[in-house]
DNA sequence: GCAACTGTACCGTCCGGTTGGTATAGTAGA
DNA sequence: TCTACTATACCAACCGGACGGTACAGTTGC
């Protein structure tokens, strides 16, 4: 593999172009010019545009998932401590870039494969749920309430105001007390 | 305006083209031939590709819209017909044709003004909710819940296996009888 | 006579990917 | 220690196709 170091940037530099212009903007030539490099010199470390975006995603499952671990030891002992922690990680949204996701998301309708790791992931984290709750119904619609609320701050289609919506994954957070007792 | 028939014909090519080839196969010149006409006629009904994006848009609005109305009837009189309708409508998802909404998807990330008209019906939907609940944060993770629930499905990213999917939005529904009373 | 097209040719741009080459550091053998 | 060779990291130029949109002359049917 080559230089991770030189592939940290490349992938902070198409972030740093979803962020400034847009998921849609992200190209070839403008990753290498934005990370500085020739466009030979991106597709030596990312020899498709398929890889570069399989990155950025797995990069960002990576990060948010070190900061869940965190909050699973806040939880540790706890019956639920993996949802829980899931729904504290998703209360500091700058830890899921949206411009990430967004540029993911655009991608996804022609190459939905992209999704692979991310499916992962989630199998991974269902297990977990399921030796922790069993098959609690409750747990699946928490899980999809504090997707929803990812979706909807994305997309920008939530139907609560901006300066509630802090407001509203606390509310998620004890609905689920409530819920997993 | 033109002959709304071919109009409607048009957008049903383009949604056939999503679903059968994928949402990222929706040009002009495909959405010309699916739908029989040459691609001047196309674009004397759709000036541009946003324009019939935008339409695809509305007619999935209205369509949705028109189911949510039975519903309502059947919880007339009851104190949250409103969002047990949305609730209701999200149940039988051959309304909210997948294809459809992921065509929409990919191109928000370039044009997030397409999504304008969804952001106005989710106001009026958002009053008529604050009208009959209050601002009750149950009401909002429900229609958070809903919406995960859709994007999860959408996506094929849903931790929940798929003949299990039916079950949790009967659960959904169940729980908004329980938090909204 | 006007709205609703057809048909075709064309344009400019964007974009993913290819090609062939260079610089450099390291390594193995005589 | 000099030489031949290899691998890594990168560059500059280019290619080919897709795609959105234009132009425009002609046709059909109410």
């Amino acid at each position: 593999m080559s230089d991770p170091s030189t592939r940290d940037n490349i992938l902070d530099a198409a972030q740093r172009i979803a962020a400034e212009r847009g998921a849609g903007r992200i190209t070839l030539d403008e990753v290498a010019r934005e990370s500085g490099l020739s466009k030979g010199g991106l597709l030596y470390h990312f020899a498709t545009k398929e890889a570069l975006l399989q990155a950025m995603l797995e990069r960002l499952i990576a990060r948010t998932s070190a900061v869940r671990e965190t909050h699973e030891q806040t939880y540790a002992g706890h019956p639920n401590a993996t949802l829980r922690a899931m729904l504290a990680t998703r209360m500091n949204p700058e830890v899921l870039d949206p411009s990430v996701a967004m540029a993911i998301l655009t991608a996804v309708a022609e190459q939905p494969a992209l999704l692979d790791p991310l499916r992962q992931h989630i199998q991974q984290m269902r297990e977990r749920i399921l030796a922790e709750n069993g098959d609690s119904p409750a747990a699946w619609l928490l899980w999809a309430a504090a997707d929803g609320l990812m979706f909807q701050e994305l997309l920008d289609i939530s139907p609560v105001p901006a300066d509630q919506r802090d407001r509203l994954h606390q509310q998620l957070q004890l609905l689920a007390e409530d819920l997993l007792k």
